[in-house]
DNA sequence: CGCTAACTATGACGACCATCATAGTCAAGA
DNA sequence: TCTTGACTATGATGGTCGTCATAGTTAGCG
């Protein structure tokens, strides 16, 4: 209930920055969208609006990591689905307004500390969509392979689906790469 | 001459949207970089910054339409190892600093106006590749969902590229689609 | 209850932004 | 040569930004 505020405002940056950009997230914005408190604003962020985009960005990632996890896929196919199937829903609940956050500070920014950030956060990704799609049976290198290419094409079609207002390019990315995993697998 | 200054500013703008992002295009930095003068701004540009963006979106795009083309591919892998190499050369070329200027505007605005225009650039692209997939090969289907997927993906490649500062996620994202590509080959 | 530390309200600051008005320059054609 | 229209210099305007200082409020603990 202390971090009340603080919470609020974190959350309140991921969606800014998923639907506006970096551009579109100010403290101002963030105010307004989730009425927290003007006064303590660098109460909780010392160090300035810097901060509050970097915590964004560990919370962005975080999230992805733990509903990827939930619950932990099976097989390669079901892995590659279930990623899919995250993303989608960000696409489709937001109306076809929201995209990656990360994706967002990274193409606007040339601050080295939010871009090291921005890094950490899709290797994370990474690792772990490599390691679920290696368990789910996939050769080692085969599977970082895919992941990587999971990554940046789901990445740019959100970007692509987003400009669109249409699932379009997005599904048809999804389908690509499934036809793609399933030859891998058999 | 006459139109020298504005010429000089949307490439300016151009080169700006893709290593700073749509934040990083003001009239100072585009005059900055390139030396026009800064009386004239209302001059050219009548509509304001809009009107600068958007004709640099058409300029970004039409730049990349002519590219794939000087020369004509033959065959649909010759198309998609050309067009892989038109975006590795931006990537080289900046030294991973620069990334796509249509996903820069993309993710940071909301104006429905520059939507529309980076989405017509998306679809423009999309519909030459798809027609020199085809032309190279491959079946119409085919054709349009491969030129969707090699579009959403080089653009996610060029972040998570510019993001590492390495070429490891496009170089793994290109070749896996040309992988898949050369199986629907033969 | 009283105190202390955590939190919030208010408002100011300098910087930068897009926009525009006014006044100048300059070159090409009559 | 004179004039006209295209271009540029200069500087002001109002707005928003990130930042921060000062003062007020609240809540939990002694």
């Amino acid at each position: 209930m202390a971090d009340d505020a603080r919470e609020k405002m974190i959350l309140g940056a991921v969606r800014l920055l998923a639907t506006t950009g970096l551009e579109g997230v100010s403290f101002s914005t963030v105010l307004e969208l989730t009425g927290a408190p003007r006064g303590s604003i660098y109460h909780h962020f010392p160090e300035g609006k810097n901060q509050l985009i970097g915590l964004a960005l560990q919370r962005a990632g975080q999230y992805l990591l733990t509903a990827m996890e939930t619950p932990p896929p099976k097989g390669a196919i079901e892995a590659a689905e279930h990623f899919f199937a995250i993303w989608r829903k960000v696409l489709l609940d937001s109306n076809f307004q929201a995209g990656c956050a990360v994706l967002a500070v990274t193409v606007a920014t040339r601050e080295p500390d939010l871009l090291k950030q921005a890094r950490d956060v899709f290797s994370s990704w990474q690792n772990r969509l490599t390691q679920q799609l290696a368990k789910g049976g996939l050769k080692p290198d085969r599977a970082r392979m895919m992941a990587t290419t999971m990554i940046t094409a789901v990445e740019g079609a959100m970007v692509l689906s987003r400009a669109t207002r249409s699932s379009e390019p997005f599904e048809t990315t999804a389908a690509t790469l499934l036809d793609q995993i399933r030859s891998l697998v058999r």
